[in-house]
DNA sequence: TCCATTAGTTAGCCCTGCTAACGAATTATA
DNA sequence: TATAATTCGTTAGCAGGGCTAACTAATGGA
């Protein structure tokens, strides 16, 4: 328990570091995380998206509108099964998530400096750590 | 520079996991922080509330307003400033935060449950590092 | 064939962020 | 002192992001 709340807290304010430069991108943040899932494990259906991101449907289905709008995602028709779509990363939307991961880098680094190599790899660990029991819970 | 990404990504899905259990409250997020704010840091103006909160005036006040038609935050006029307002955590409302606040730490921990020793350790020292290091820059 | 299931969309609700524009109160200044 | 500038908060209106309910279309089994 105390650990959930210490881990919970420096969630918190990490992100909120984190938040200010990825307004740039001129997208929300359901949006990019998105789109980073469709960077770094291809293309999926919207029910894969919807469950990657754990959120409904519904919610992806407008995320994915959006994402297409901003020609940031393309969505092409399953050949074998009608009902599905496939979403696919454009060579825009590779590079804008990029440039905000990049943003997004650069803003984490200036608190991150100054850290040893030790302490970096707790880091590295506890990310590994966080992602993949989430994704078994 | 990876492992900064990377931890942005664990953090976003850490909160999104321990925010599901805040539904519960019938209140949103920002409510919520809010009214940690008053309960850990006491009766604050509207102006101060924003600021501590890092959003602009408008969106402040119409969390207030939330917190006000919920009656877990009540609103008086400033005696010697007409222009600004006192807002105090009622009863109700620090009883709401403290339930919302153990629901959310408890679902947290329930995750991390199946991690052995020398994973929650690594957790452990992420927070402090993170925590440090953030309160530094 | 007919019907249940599955995939995705649409409609509509609420919460949360913003800017612009406003009213009221205070403070500074001519 | 009268007026102008500033400050505090609110209102209006926009967009994003979450949900459920209800719908269409396609699939697949009985």
């Amino acid at each position: 328990m105390e650990i959930a709340g210490r881990l919970h807290s420096a969630a918190i304010h990490l992100l909120r570091r984190a938040a200010k430069p990825d307004t740039l991108s001129g997208q929300g943040p359901a949006r990019l995380s998105a789109l980073s899932v469709l960077v770094f494990a291809g293309p999926r259906t919207l029910g894969e998206l919807a469950a990657a991101e754990r959120v409904k449907p519904p919610t992806m289905s407008r995320i994915v509108a959006g994402l297409k709008r901003s020609g940031l995602a393309r969505i092409q028709r399953d050949g074998k099964d009608a009902r599905r779509i496939r979403i696919s990363v454009t060579a825009k939307g590779e590079r804008l998530l990029q440039e905000a991961r990049r943003r997004r880098i650069r803003a984490l680094a200036d608190t991150l400096t100054g850290l040893n190599a030790a302490a970096l790899d707790v880091l590295d660990q506890a990310a590994t750590i966080i992602e993949s029991t989430l994704r078994r819970g």
